[in-house]
DNA sequence: GACGACGTACCGACCAGTTGGTATGTACTT
DNA sequence: AAGTACATACCAACTGGTCGGTACGTCGTC
């Protein structure tokens, strides 16, 4: 305690159901957890949960906004930003997303991919939260994508947004195969195929 | 009833079940689904769920195959098989996947594919049914597939068979980014983008 | 009259959310 | 410096309703 910064690096209630949340409901879907699920795996009471949280709703959207931080900071702080060339950067960024298809499923697969599956009808406030969090996502592509057009000359059907929210539909996409077929490594197989097709669009041989 | 077959034709309380399961799981997901709203939606009774199915579960898997007949038979009996060079009926498909993309989301997008996102490591006898559905259609691209790779001299990096669950990877991804969007229309970005690629890894123009 | 195809009524377990409380801090008053 | 008032964080026990599944009765057909 004794020096305590003002926010976080305090494993409270509140931060242990949000990672609780991401564990648990990747594996069983939003559905099927229940709050008492989420309170046992962050060890916590139910009046604790309810405390942070007004409804079991509430919290998945806070663990959607709390996937989008987490993600966002993992990405940023990878490596793949360093070429100089914007397409190496973008097939850098493939291969990393290649690269980290290891481990259980749980651990690999996207949270608010699972969640907007199951919600998109029954909970306009959780489908909400899980696009931002995929297009936001998409978004910090669009960058590297526009200007890797501009410097190979190539013309993009649906613009720069549209090749990188096409890459979160494959990567989505091949998650769903994954998880039919029960082996992580079969996510490969579409980002193998992601990546030619956009070494074929710019040009590369 | 006069003179009826031995076998179909007869809305049958267990039919009906199946009809509704895929209407329903595919609006509220598989766990959010009571077997109380199937019989509702069926117009029949608890009593007739477990006198046709032993589980909720053991429905699940009834349904996915039930699916895996209906969708494989409409896209048997669909128009994009009749042009003579297979890389055509590759491209037909895609666009046929494409036109099909209208109506409501629950209309449009895939049961399985739903289905095994939420289950896949709770149940796994419907992950098997549900991986089963989404290869066996993909089973039916692969002989266009290699005939027109044969044509074209083209070579694929995972095989006729990688490129086919491809498609179907893009697709169960395309309907994710369209749940998320809430727009159905929004699929067909990604599927643009895959007509895109066959087209450039075959050498069309 | 036996059997398959249902319907009705019900049960125990579970689930989201509530209630009422305790412990600790903090700000304001005197 | 001490006391008062209030807020925050959390806990344990409980509730009303729901869920998957069961028990048993009934109807129609062979």
């Amino acid at each position: 305690m004794s020096i305590e910064n003002k926010k976080s690096a305090k494993p409270d209630a509140r931060s242990k159901l949000l990672e609780a949340a991401l564990s648990v409901i990747r594996m069983k879907g939003y559905t099927a957890t229940t709050v008492d699920d989420l309170c046992k795996a962050a060890g916590v009471t139910k009046g604790a949960f309810f405390h942070h949280f007004s409804s079991k709703e509430n919290l998945a959207v806070a663990a959607a906004d709390f996937w989008s931080e987490t993600t966002g900071a993992f990405f940023e702080n990878a490596s793949f930003h360093s070429p100089e060339d914007p397409l190496d950067r973008v097939l850098a960024y493939l291969d990393f997303r290649k690269a980290i298809l290891q481990g259980e499923m749980a651990e690999v697969t996207c949270l608010v991919g699972t969640m907007v599956q199951e919600v998109h009808d029954t909970s306009p406030v959780i489908r909400d939260a899980c696009n931002r969090s995929i297009t936001g996502h998409a978004g910090t592509l669009v960058a590297d994508i526009a200007e890797a057009a501009e410097l190979y000359g190539a013309t993009l059907p649906g613009g720069a947004e549209g090749l990188a929210l096409h890459t979160q539909a494959v990567i989505q996409g091949a998650f769903v195969l994954a998880k039919a077929g029960n082996d992580v490594r079969l996510a490969a197989n579409s980002i193998d195929h992601l990546k030619r097709y956009v070494e074929l669009l710019f040009g590369r041989t």
